[in-house]
RNA sequence: UCCUCGAUAGCUCAAUGGUAGAGCAUUCGGCUGUUAACCGAAGGGUUGUAGGUUCGAAUCCUACUCGAGGAGCCA
């Protein structure tokens, strides 16, 4: 190896221009062309193309790049200069190199592969520049949200992940022993603990992972996944409302800021993401019917709204749509009901557009002890197991509200992906509980 | 749980009843500015499994296995 060089991250590069600097990476392509070869070197910060001139070089060098594979780990130094065409684009005209490992014949081919084949293949699959951008506009999503909510004097509270086996009855649980307590199973949501948490914190939010044993095979589904749940006290349905538009168009506004290459590398078409300004459309659910009745959508009254309605409702809109005040019979027991129209509860959805879908459900919570206790007999819902929950109308019941927006969900509409197995690292379906 | 579709080389696909092919990857050769580089050559197959129809099946039929994405449920 050179001596006298010093160690530089991809992403830094362009600050050496001139100076001789060493990557630490992995042979991510390599071109040739006689006595010229082009490696792509990435060392996970990013990508760069490097040249290596066979006069330039030792034969021992020029030797080690002819047998380099794809994904071979290897020690690069070399000048950076900049790209000869191509603007704001720079070079390592490569001096020396120190190979590691000649990796084995790599599965994953610069050529087309298929969904199944890409997922066995997950732990190498993101070593691709595409799943480079998505990680990276998902760690910026994560890091937009962490900061709308600390500079608004949210408190972080983690909720349990395990919980007893009570819940809200509706969807189907992962269940696990847990020693002599019975039945165990992985939380769906934290926001019953995260109603505790406001009532005792203010304004709180719940942020972390989320289980779903629901045998749902969609590109919008994964079992596990990430959701974050404000919770405060003192709010009502329409400060719940400003609060989520103000938010959504937070994180949005911000990876556009920030994360451009990303989604050039994705191919966003970013103007769909431009638009993300408040104020949002809000229409309550009978308004919702009546754009479905005026598409022609088959659709009865009263039911809960299906995904392809929602397609077409939000297709209606440049923009995310809150639909709000749906019946109360297809939302959950813990809403509160609207003072005005008492078959209606006091809860949210916002729709994304472009298809993806709901990404945010909320609601004001019923904060009346004895409207609560009618509402989980009705349900066959056991008393005994909501008692701490029942306290909180007991003990300085106050209104409050808020609401739950699915990370992935949200990196793959922001990404524009068609399918949300891709917004998570390792993530876990139906089918799929490896790598 | 239901509906629809699919399974051929390591990968992506072609072959629609008549000798299983191509691109990528791998190996070898060529090329001094390449951009999923390109050009030439080689190796690589129990066509998901089991059975049936037929002179002959990757192809038609039946069952099974595995998967996909849509419904339901939800974020």
């Amino acid at each position: 190896m050179s001596h006298g060089t010093s160690h530089v991250y991809i992403s830094h590069l362009k600050e050496h221009v001139g100076q001789t600097v060493t990557i630490k990476g992995w042979l991510y392509n390599l071109r040739s062309s006689g006595k010229l070869m082009f490696p792509e070197l990435r060392d996970g910060t990013g990508i760069v193309q490097g040249v290596v001139s066979k006069k330039a070089v030792s034969e021992k060098v020029w030797q080690d790049f002819e047998t380099l594979t794809q994904e071979s780990s290897v020690i690069v130094t070399g000048e950076v200069t900049k790209h000869p065409k191509l603007e704001n684009t720079f070079e390592l005209q490569v001096s020396d190199a120190e190979v590691l490992q000649v990796a084995q014949e790599y599965p994953i081919t610069p050529k087309e592969h298929g969904v199944e084949f890409l997922a066995d293949q997950r732990h190498l699959w993101l070593r691709s520049k595409r799943q480079w951008a998505i990680m990276r506009v998902r760690h910026e999503l994560v890091n937009a949200i962490r900061d709308f909510f600390n500079e608004r004097d949210f408190l972080l509270v983690d909720s349990p992940i395990l919980t007893p086996n009570a819940a809200e009855g509706t969807s189907t649980l992962f269940e696990l022993d847990y020693f002599d307590l019975g039945k165990a199973t992985l939380t769906q949501s934290g926001q019953l603990y995260g109603e505790a948490s406001a009532l005792a914190f203010g304004k709180i939010y719940v942020f972390g992972p989320t289980f779903r044993a629901e045998k749902s095979k969609t590109r919008r589904h994964l079992t596990e996944f990430w959701m974050v749940e404000p919770e405060m006290a003192y709010y009502n349905l329409e400060m719940n409302m400003d609060l989520a538009e103000e938010f959504i168009e937070y994180i949005v506004q911000r990876t556009l800021k920030n994360r451009m290459e990303e989604l050039k590398i994705l191919e966003r078409d970013v103007s769909k993401l431009e638009n993300i300004k408040r104020p949002f459309p809000r229409i309550s659910y009978d308004e919702a019917t009546k754009i479905l009745e005026r598409k022609g959508v088959a659709f009865e009254y009263g039911n809960d709204l299906g995904a392809p309605d929602e397609t077409v409702i939000s297709s209606e809109f440049d923009r995310p749509v809150m639909v709000h005040r749906y019946p109360k019979e297809v939302k959950a027991f813990y809403m509160k009901r609207d003072p005005e129209n008492p078959a209606v509860a006091l809860c949210v959805d916002m729709l994304a557009p472009e298809g993806y879908g709901e990404i945010i459900g909320g609601s004001q919570r019923e904060d009346d002890y004895e409207a609560l206790l009618t509402r989980i007999k009705e349900n066959e819902l056991k008393v005994e197991d909501f008692a701490w929950y029942l306290d909180l109308r007991k003990f300085g019941s106050v209104p409050h509200a808020g609401f739950g927006l699915g990370l992935e969900r949200t990196v793959a509409w922001v990404c524009g992906l068609e399918h949300i197995r891709e917004t998570a690292p390792f993530p876990r379906m139906i089918h799929r509980l490896t790598p």
